[in-house]
This record gives C-alpha cells, structure tokens and sequence, in this order.
DNA sequence: ACGATAGTACTACTACGGTAATATGTCAAA
DNA sequence: TTTGACATATTACCGTAGTAGTACTATCGT
C-alpha cells in the first residue's frame, strides 16, 4: 500500500477510517453502527466500503468467527497530513500563512482556538531558532513517528 | 450553480481554473498552453474538461470567431475557502490550531511565514476583542465580498 | 475552389466513490 | 432438523474526474 494518493478519500471513506481510529478494531456491524442515523446507511454499504477499502489498502481486516474485524492499516496522522497537505500545495501554493489567513476571514474563531495558535508559533519559532544555532540548512527534525505496527 | 459540493474539485479542474483565475479569460488553447508539459494532455482533454466545468457551473464561456474564450464562474476565494474548510471540518474536528499544528510538524516553515501567521493572529485578537466590546454574539464581520462580476 | 488548419461536438472508456439489492453460506435456537 | 439471523460475496448501477479519439465544421491561405 504505498503512501502515494493517501489524500484521495471520500467522506464515507473518512468518517469509517475515524470509527476504526477511535476504537482500534471493529466488525462491520460496529461500524454501520457507529456511523448512525443520518443518514442510515445500508449494512450492505458499510460491508462493500470496508472490501474496496481494503482492496485500496487502507484497512485490513482478521476473520473472528463468522465475522470480519476490520482496523486501519494508515495512521489518522498521515491521512490527515496528506489530505492537509494536498491542499495547501494546491490551494495556496504551500504557504501556511496564506491558507490561515483564508480560514480567519471565513470563520469564527474562538479566542481560546487564537490563544492555542499562538502558542504553537511561539514554539515553532523557538524550535526554529534553537535549529538554526545549531547548524544552518540541514534541519532533520520530525522523526516520521507515522507509523503503524 | 449552487455553492454546494465547491470542494469536490479534481487536480485538472483545480489547475484549468488556476489558469483562468490568473488570466481572467483564456481560450481552450491558452488554458491548454498555459498547463504545458509534464504531463502533456490533449488538446480535446482540456476541451472536453471545459466543457464538463461549464456544464457544472465552474465556468462560463462565450465565443470569439469559432473559438470559446472560457472564464471563471466561481471566485477563487469561494473553491479555496470550500476545500479548505471541508478538510477542517472533516479531519481536524474544525479546530484551525489543530490543522496547524499538524501541518508545522509535517513541514518545513520559513521565518518569514511564521512571522506572518503570528501577524494574521494578533490582527485576528484586535478584532475579536474589538467586537466583544462592542456586542457579545452577533458578530457580522466579512462583507462577503467573494462574488464574481 | 479547395485543402489544411483549427475549432467544437460527440462518443467512449477507465477508475473510483457511493449505494445497495441479491445470493450464498453458516451457526444457533426451537 | 429446519429455520431464521447474521455474515460475507457477488453483482449492479449512478455520478463524475480524467483522458482522448474521431467526427464534423468553419475559416483562411493559396
């Protein structure tokens, strides 16, 4: 399952892989019943997602009895990052600030949600700073902890 | 052309409108010109793709000797805001600080767009502290200027 | 007038997300 | 032992992105 295209997933698509995040393992049946009302997909529906899911690899799945206990085979973190991504780099050109700047002007945001965004600059800024004391370039932080198994 | 479904747009579709935002007009031999090489599409592929967008509401042409001059239905700001929000909301829950933190481990981030982000924040706190003052709740803030003609 | 050129229109096909009905198999209870 | 509940497997269909060949048409240069 290579990590390429890892930013491709339909809604359905997301909202299974977060039940699986959330509780590590579930059959299909816990999934059909995770994702509720709203609207009320067929057993059928969730049943077929899991197969071409799987197929994509995306998840995996052990027999336990009869039923089939499906769990993610790609961390929350890389899908989340590869979907972020893809947007920045197509949308605003890789530029964080452009593409924040677009979501202040386009929603509310709490002051608690700013306070938290400044604090994350804060240290950004003192890990950046600490980097280039250190050495000039070459920064190779992020020890890539995405992994699954 | 309704704005719903603005952030279901693929990479083609994403690019071709790239071409016409930047340009304002462009004929289907400039838009095809304009994407170039790497990978090298058919001329009929942009056409047929123009087409398809027209047909969605994504653009608009009229026609100058027997060529369509194609322009932009849908401001930039509307498809950026929808993907952006679309994967704030879907993968991080809404919270903008969340979205951020991942995507300032995931990457590299310059000075210079760190300095930038902690500009848009404090800019962001007047603003929300000004309007507290003012009224608590109610806040009627971005004129929606995002249309086009 | 005529053929080359440059357009659009039509058609087709693959891939995939979403959605689900139907078929088939299996286990357990009556 | 038959039946019903529950499981997966198979099949099918729609929409749409992507990709492009082929067909048709208008215009321009000679």
């Amino acid at each position: 399952m290579p990590r390429s295209q890892l930013h491709r997933l339909g809604d359905l698509q997301l909202r299974i892989m977060q039940v699986l995040w959330q509780r590590g393992e579930a059959t299909v049946a816990e999934v059909h019943a995770a994702l509720g009302a709203r609207p009320r997909f067929a057993y059928t529906t969730i049943a077929t997602m899991l197969r071409k899911m799987e197929a994509r690899g995306l998840v995996r799945h052990r027999a336990q009895g009869r039923a089939f206990v499906y769990r993610a085979a790609v961390a929350e973190r890389q899908v989340s990052r590869g979907m972020a991504e893809h947007v920045l780099d197509r949308l605003f050109a890789g530029s964080l600030s452009t593409m924040v700047s677009h979501l202040l002007t386009a929603r509310e945001v709490s002051a608690e949600e700013l306070a938290e965004l400044e604090r994350l600059i804060q240290e950004r800024k003192r890990i950046s700073r600490k980097e280039t004391h250190i050495k000039k370039g070459d920064a190779r932080h992020e020890p890539d902890s995405s992994r699954l198994d």
